[in-house]
DNA sequence: CCGGATCCTAGAAGATACTG
DNA sequence: CAGTATCTTCTAGGATCCGG
């Protein structure tokens, strides 16, 4: 029976509609999300290069995806007074702590995914 | 560092546009997926316990998600012929073995929602 | 009690064009 | 280069009724 997840019942946990719980996995769990933070797993990128880290990912999902991980202190933003524009993107600490989290899943998904979706 | 997420660019990983990486990790970590697969790393449950469990989920997303993830071999459903109906729902190996890489996520997230998200 | 079938809407997501 | 604005399209999801 692995770790006690019995332990996230109780309180205020994700089984409960509306809780934090509920909204902070939506953001981290969320389809763009996800590979966002695999992304930058990594180490800092520029938005150009987030864009073709994360393919298929489209401007408008990328900036609304990096508003909302900023405003969770997941990623950070930094914007350098330069012309041409650059900006850097990267995961805070708190970022990199739920990275240490999420990638056994990721890895698990990269070991699994094949297995079973048949073909594609 | 952490592990090595960089291994997972490459060939056919998530980065990549509708390859099955995506597409089990959208099954497994869509909205109702992840509670679902939640409530059932305790145990085995019959529909109307998960409903109960999974605050909020309306009758047609358990019915879906339910029925992706057991198409993924991740969530075995029994029904026994008895009236009134009898259905269990229970983790396969695969999905006991997917629930040991999620719950440090899910941890996680019980532990840091707080933090992130203000009051609600 | 356990769903399937149907209808419908809000918000997610894509495409494109434009700007500092 | 790094976005914003706008418009459209699409689908996840909710509500309801029904049937085994």
């Amino acid at each position: 029976m692995t770790v006690s997840l019995s332990s996230l019942r109780g309180d205020g946990d994700a089984f409960t509609d509306g809780c934090p719980t509920r909204v902070v996995l939506d953001h981290v769990t969320s389809k763009w999300g996800v590979l966002v933070l695999a992304a930058l797993a990594d180490g800092t990128l520029r938005w150009s290069e987030l864009r073709r880290a994360v393919d298929g990912i489209s401007e408008k999902m990328l900036a609304s995806t990096l508003k909302t991980l900023e405003r969770d202190g997941i990623v950070e933003r930094v914007a350098h007074p330069v012309i041409p524009p650059h900006v850097d993107y990267s995961l805070t600490d708190r970022g990199r702590d739920l990275m240490e989290a999420m990638s056994p899943l990721l890895l698990w998904v990269a070991a699994n995914a094949d297995d079973i979706v048949p073909s594609g």
